[in-house]
DNA sequence: GTTCTAATAT
DNA sequence: CATATTAGAA
């Protein structure tokens, strides 16, 4: 504890391991509660409240943002005037942790759903209907807050008939009807008594999607499922049975789509197979299946040339053989969903290929006659740039529910020790490649804590 | 008529 | 900025 009271700062790795998060949060709960009730930072003043607000209400706060690096310093220690001495490393880690923990709401999308026109112009309902669903009275500050956002939004809607425009984000986050597969049609909200501020009207007016990461997930799965030869936007559309979605909007959504994984991948795996180099853990190769079925997706004309992509010239997609990579290999056949489900022990912040994501709804089946490729949808999408920075960087919010809740309820466990033997080992490498060599034997490089 | 791509608009 | 819209080719 005391090294990180000097200002010691862990940074981890991407895709944030739940240990990780666990550590991190335990350390923020700790720091909370132990510091004196006066000698309270300023910084987790907000934090301590927060928590014990929480603990009372039982809220579970839902998030999905988490930090790759954490810096806990610069607590209530040193108060006065040794500031300038740490001056706080550029990433505000500790507002957001505090943004964490203070505002539960912090951006969780006014849930919305809504209603439009799909078929251009056969169809009967031409307009919008957006009701709000799920927005609970108005008690606490966060949620005014976002209603006061949501207000906004309205209130520029009904600013202008002729250009009125609204989010859109199809399906609610917390899909309770997740797989009622007939709901194409339909589904005109009951607009119950509190929606009223939400319900909005708009006539024949595009509306603008909110690629949310449920509905991005939604049209990964669609695309898995059709399998990318056949993944076009009609079916993807189908597929992904949102209402309110057009085929448009999953046309372009689809454009953006294959140009990330055109220009980010390949890339990204040329690094990664360099980076293998001394990587203690585990040495997958990544194998690469060979596909029956037809060639690669899209004319080859339009793909660069294979000495460049080595990954794109061949079998079906360029993801099939991250699916199936591991000494035995996964059945090539084997649903996406079924890795997304990978426990998490078998996670490590560096295990490339495999950021987990639970599922956002059971596996869909209703396409299996073809399931050609199945692709990593979270290796493809890990760099698409998603509604809100890369989220998919991050665990799942019930994950990182479950990991502050945890630490919340339970303040009293031992916190772990915040520097882990990979990074004391680079940091040590470092300080005797500049010369600092002197350092303590200690006690096996661990920092005491 | 659909899809794909690129360019452009909002 | 992320999406939408459009144009033009396949």
């Amino acid at each position: 504890m005391k090294c990180i009271a000097l200002g010691a700062v862990e940074f981890l790795s991407k895709p944030l391991s739940e240990d990780k998060l666990r550590n991190i949060w335990q350390h923020v709960v700790h720091k909370a509660f132990n510091a004196g009730a006066s000698a309270v930072s300023e910084s987790l003043k907000p934090v301590k409240e927060s928590v014990v607000s929480i603990l009372q209400l039982q809220t579970e706060n839902t998030q999905h943002e988490s930090r790759a690096a954490v810096e806990l310093e610069k607590v209530s220690q040193f108060s006065d005037n040794d500031h300038e001495h740490y001056p706080a490393p550029s990433t505000p880690q500790l507002k957001q942790v505090e943004r964490l923990l203070d505002d539960g709401d912090c951006q969780e999308q006014t849930n919305c759903s809504t209603e439009k026109e799909s078929g251009e112009h056969d169809g009967e309902s031409k307009f919008v209907e957006t009701t709000c669903e799920n927005l609970n009275a108005e008690s606490t500050p966060q949620q005014n807050k976002s209603e006061v956002t949501l207000v906004q939004k309205e209130a520029e809607e009904f600013a202008d008939a002729s250009k009125c425009e609204s989010v859109v984000s199809p399906r609610p986050q917390n899909e309770k009807v997740l797989n009622n597969s007939e709901s194409n049609t339909m589904s005109v909200n009951k607009v119950g008594v509190r929606s009223h501020k939400c319900e909005i009207k708009a006539n024949r007016k595009k509306m603008k999607v909110d690629w949310t990461a449920e509905l991005h997930k939604k049209f990964v799965k669609a695309v898995e499922q059709l399998g990318i030869d056949h993944a076009i936007p009609s079916r993807i559309l189908d597929l992904m049975k949102v209402e309110g979605l057009t085929r448009h909007n999953v046309a372009s959504h689809l454009q953006k789509y294959r140009m990330h994984k055109r220009h980010i991948l390949p890339k990204q795996e040329d690094r990664k197979w360099l980076n293998q180099r001394d990587s203690t853990q585990r040495s997958y190769c990544i194998q690469r299946p060979i596909m029956p079925g037809p060639p690669s997706y899209y004319s080859n004309h339009t793909l660069p040339p294979p000495p460049l992509y080595p990954m794109w010239g061949q079998s079906g997609t360029q993801m099939a053989g991250m699916q199936a990579w591991g000494p035995s290999g996964y059945p090539l056949w084997q649903p996406a969903e079924t890795w997304h489900w990978q426990p998490f022990p078998a996670m490590h912040a560096d295990t490339w290929g495999t950021p987990v994501l639970p599922p956002p709804q059971p596996p869909c089946y209703s396409y299996s006659q073809n399931i050609p490729a199945v692709s990593n949808a979270n290796a493809v999408d890990y760099m698409f740039g998603m509604p809100h920075s890369s989220f998919d960087d991050y665990p799942a919010e019930d994950v990182i529910d479950n990991v502050v809740t945890e630490a919340i309820s339970k303040p009293w466990l031992p916190l772990p020790i915040g520097l882990n033997p990979p990074s004391t080992d680079s940091v040590l490498a470092e300080l005797s490649r500049q010369g600092i060599s002197n350092i303590p034997p200690s006690n096996n490089g661990y920092i005491p804590n």
